[in-house]
DNA sequence: ATTCTTTTTGATAATGATTACTATTACTAG
DNA sequence: CTAGTAATAGTAATCATTATCAAAAAGAAT
């Protein structure tokens, strides 16, 4: 993994926001420091980056994939209006887990999604699906 | 909404299983019983079953948009090695929701994501983002 | 049932996000 | 400095989804 200018704007961008940017995002940051890098370079270096545990990629409902310099364990949220996707804190998060059934009373809360990742019964069976 | 062979076919198939198929899925299910059924007739009707609340589109991680006949309130396992989502009961989630810090301990779990929709501050001042 | 009007379909083009490819350029050892 | 490897810009290809549109099917009215 070499040092190249693109990546050091790639990842300096990418701390420099609280939102948690789309590739298209970090592309349009990343060309005001250097005009002409290609969103090939962006998209791959994230997806690298990713892999390797520099950043986070957000794997969250919604069409275009979002990532996030931030490591540390935390909650998004998600705006019905801009699309974009902000943090929600540790605190508050505990509070909400503890009576998911009054979500629906908190100020601009209007959803949530729930998802879990593992292996299915299926799967651990060794069935070909 | 007019009543038309295919619209059944694809309401049917849906019924029938009990994963969450991609609109791809159903077409391939509904192929079986209409071979020159077209995959844009699959798209469109699931869209519009779900707009008028026939079915559930559900707004869940991934690239692929999944549908799910059962419109009762549950939750949703993604598995690692078929990509495929199941059901997790609302028993298990409230027992699960309880406890988020010992999740990693349940068999099979291996993450999960919590993802809130509402307006973010920045929307509701009406700042142009 | 026949005609008229509206909706839906099938086939395919278009789109948006992401990934793959490739010739060229930048790094990094030695 | 030079050979060898890795990364870049530019662009083509892919994948999922949406849009378009002429032809076919449904529903309504006669």
């Amino acid at each position: 993994m070499n040092k190249t200018v693109q990546r050091t704007v790639i990842f300096e961008e990418l701390h420099g926001v609280k939102i948690h940017p789309t590739a298209d995002e970090v592309y349009a940051m990343a060309r005001k420091r250097m005009p002409n890098i290609s969103i090939a370079t962006v998209y791959r270096n994230l997806e690298t980056m990713a892999t390797n545990g520099d950043i986070l990629r957000l794997d969250i409902a919604g069409k275009r994939r979002r990532y996030d310099a931030d490591l540390s364990k935390h909650y998004h949220l998600r705006c019905r209006s801009c699309g974009g996707v902000s943090d929600i804190s540790q605190a508050a998060i505990s509070q909400v887990t503890q009576k998911l059934e009054k979500l629906k009373g908190v100020s601009g809360i209007e959803g949530y999604s729930l998802e879990f990742r593992g292996i299915c019964e299926h799967c651990q069976n060794g069935e070909v699906k």
